[in-house]
RNA sequence: GCGGCUAUGGUGAAGUGGUUAUCACGCUAGUUUGUGGCACUGGAGUCAUGGGUUCAAUUCCCGUUAGCCGCCCCA
């Protein structure tokens, strides 16, 4: 260990967001807030790790995702006795505050979204990151399908408010544990003759998680699926009327959507709706931005009373990525308007004054007293990315008068000391828009 | 976790077993002293990292790290 010099790199899988994208970050974030505060929901915050047990209940202990892409945090001397991991995911941590904060008692159902990192231990690829950052939203406490819709349509609006056009939606029904079994059953019946024309995976697939069997890419198992019985022909009365009024509650409002019989999650806790919203055509979902769907029996699995639930996660750096891409106009926060600058001795009386006149009309300016030329000055302006500069020198302060100077169509204009305020509020940027 | 490809200033690229490794953009300092972007003149900054082969490695080989792609998995 010497005083060599060493370069850090950030984690794999992680990434800096950088200057350059943060308005991008930030009009997501504002847009989707709007929309969910405007739909009545509440933001939730919790913390960013939890006790493992919460993510081995909910996956199950032993599934490959609580095996290998749980990130576990070190446990100290004084801490023994928890385990803890960095959260995967942000439904289950809702849920368990849902519960530890007797949010059953509050009125139903509660409606919470959150955003924040999310962190799981896999091999990053292209939109495919170690800590990625997901917006989601919870409805916790109504069993009805209108809950179902409101997901959905929250996804959709918040989708719309970016200005994403071109987006499709998936829908299918899994059931609830008491028709789920009957489809397995009938699944793994079709597939058994066919188990020696399918891949290597399928094969595992079919004792370990026939369900998956179902997205399979490999073209190998392609001619198989042809005729692979659908979920909704094995659904139970209760789950079938639950769908139809979804179905129907999506046609009211003229939302369109596919029935993709290949939509499945894998936990026991999920039930009846599952939807994914993906960029492109029906025929071709290039990008998964959302994927949501109902959980009544989560809330039960992580020691609460038994509680209907429904909510998606959004994967916001898809989202993110997509904003900047497609070229959408972002809203820039508003920076420096106006760089005031002094270049005479003799006139900085005068430019404080016109500093305080303009700082106290909320005009955000920028001013540090400096004994570089005019040309310096001006240059510090432009590196700033001020919108104006006020140019106060000799002549100025004879003339009870100032310079304002467009920096961006470089034209400029003189004005009477009384005049500053008015005539400057009409100029600025942010009054035209 | 498995397999393939890759790594040259801040960014994008060129190049080499042998003196000070090239270019563009960017950054920076100046030139004009009442006008920034342009122009001109300077400057800083690089062969991801550790080891091996060799008289000599940025260049060839191996490990590590990171990125990309495919697989597993995908709450």
């Amino acid at each position: 260990m010497s005083n060599e010099k060493r370069l850090f790199q950030k984690p794999r899988g992680t990434r800096d967001i950088l200057p350059a994208q943060q308005s991008a970050w930030r009009f997501f974030e504002l847009s989707a807030e709007n929309v969910l505060f405007g739909l009545g929901f509440s933001k939730i915050d919790t913390p960013i790790f939890e006790d493992r047990q919460i993510f081995e209940r909910s996956a199950g202990a032993g599934t490959d995702i609580v095996e290998k892409e749980l990130f576990s945090i070190e446990s100290r001397r004084d801490d023994e006795e928890n385990s803890y991991v960095l959260r995967p995911e942000g439904t289950a941590g809702v849920v368990r505050a849902y519960i530890e904060n007797g949010m059953m008692s509050w009125p139903q159902p509660v409606r919470l979204f959150y955003f924040g990192p999310m962190f799981r231990y896999e091999r990053p690829q292209a939109g495919r990151f170690r800590e990625h950052r997901q917006l989601g939203l919870e409805i916790i406490g109504d069993a009805s399908a209108e809950s179902d819709f409101l997901s959905i349509f929250a996804a959709i609006e918040i989708l719309k408010k970016l200005s994403f056009n071109n987006i499709t939606l998936a829908i299918n029904s899994i059931g609830c544990p008491k028709c789920r079994p009957k489809f397995i059953d009938g699944l793994k019946k079709y597939y058994s003759a066919k188990l020696e024309n399918l891949c290597e995976d399928c094969r595992r697939r079919y004792e370990s998680n026939p369900l998956r069997l179902l997205d399979c890419k490999n073209s190998q198992c392609q001619s198989a699926k042809n005729e692979t019985p659908k979920f909704v022909n094995f659904l139970d009365d209760e789950c079938k009327e639950h769908f139809a009024d979804l179905k129907i509650m999506l046609d009211d409002f003229g939302i369109k959507y596919t029935i993709d019989n290949s939509l499945v999650r894998g936990f026991d806790y999920y039930t009846k709706t599952v939807f994914e919203i993906s960029a492109g055509t029906d025929a071709k979902r290039v990008n998964t931005f959302v994927g949501g769907g109902r959980y009544d029996g989560l809330v039960e699995t992580l020691g609460g009373a038994k509680t209907p639930a429904v909510g998606f996660g959004m994967g916001a750096d898809r989202v993110v990525a997509e904003i900047i891409s497609s070229g959408v106009k972002i809203p820039k926060p508003l920076g420096v308007e106006i760089y005031l600058i002094c270049f005479d001795n003799s006139a900085k009386e005068m430019a404080m004054k016109v500093y305080r006149q303009i700082d106290d009309a909320e005009i955000n300016i920028f001013y540090l007293p400096s004994d570089d030329s005019l040309s310096n000055q001006l240059k510090s302006a432009a590196k700033i990315g001020a919108e104006f500069a006020i140019i106060i020198g000799e002549n100025e302060v004879k003339g009870n008068q100032i310079v304002l100077r467009d920096l961006e169509k470089s034209t400029q204009e003189i004005i009477k000391f009384d005049d500053i305020i008015p005539l400057i509020s009409k100029r600025l940027l942010r009054s035209s828009q």
